[in-house]
DNA sequence: CTACAACTTCAAGTATACTTGAAGTCAAGG
DNA sequence: CCTTGACTTCAAGTATACTTGAAGTTGTAG
């Protein structure tokens, strides 16, 4: 069951996966990975932790932030790495943060390109010169969301 | 050619730009927006600022950094709030980015839809289980990007 | 066995984008 | 005039996601 075969160092899954090794070690300390250790105490990862790392990098991407990710992750049974029923549970409620995402960028695109294309800028249909009042509470609502990260608690 | 009007308070402003009074004052600080003093040293805001503020909050949810805004803002003749022709070659760039966004997120979703789809999750065809060796080095460059926000200066 | 790169921990630093709090001032209604 | 809410500044705090540095230890090639 265990896999046998052959450990990696940090440095090794640093190379591998593309993520600097001061960064595995803040991932291990968050608890959204895990490693062995050898008897002189250094970090000896199974090669099932590739994977898992490119699943953290893969959510980051989408906007999903490292605690949420743990949660998730947390939630397979024994905390295992995402196999592929995992990663489709997984996937499935990220998928839809990420067409909202997607959504809302595109949205913003249409008006960005249509105040560009039709000369609209005449104070009437462009969202952009028109939203004063209004649309103003929808700002933090939802329309120019996108990234819960720094900062902004919407106004708590 | 002034505007003559009515000069907002920073509460109005902030009502009805949806933004907090103190991002506000920080937009100031940060060269963003200015206003102008009151006899008793309070701010004053043209109206146009909201559209400015609007310009703001569009652009960062698009992914641009407010130093990135503010160095777009500067360039424009005399730092004056974004007309139509202004705004056009302001987005124009900010398409780009924009769009290039949207795009690695459609990738990303194609993979995650695929991957719960089609079951391909052999280690074959899914790049999520298939990234070991050499598609590395491209997490850090482009595929995985997108928020250039907090931390990760790539490897500095 | 020794050199040296790679590893270890821990505290502190960095960057972005704000928010919060303290202490005080201003403006407008009653 | 007085109260009170809205305003002022400034320093410090918050959150995320790491990075950097110091000081010491380990693993392996030669």
């Amino acid at each position: 069951m265990t896999e046998l075969s052959y450990l990696l160092t940090i440095g090794e899954v640093a190379a591998r996966s593309g993520v600097a090794t001061s960064a595995l070690r803040f991932y291990e300390e968050q608890g959204l990975i895990s490693s062995e250790r050898t008897s002189g105490n250094q970090r000896r990862y199974r090669r099932a932790v590739l994977r898992r790392v490119a699943v953290i990098r893969a959510a980051q991407a989408i906007g999903v932030s490292l605690r949420e990710i743990r949660s998730a992750l947390e939630k397979l049974p024994d905390g295992r790495t995402p196999n592929k029923a995992d990663w489709a549970s997984l996937s499935r409620g990220w998928r839809d943060q990420l067409e909202e995402r997607i959504e809302v960028l595109e949205k913003l695109k249409e008006n960005l390109t249509g105040c560009i294309g039709c000369g609209c800028l005449s104070l009437r249909t462009c969202w952009l010169f028109n939203r004063d009042d209004e649309v103003a509470s929808r700002v933090d609502g939802s329309l120019l969301m996108g990234r819960p990260e720094a900062g902004h608690p919407s106004s708590k």
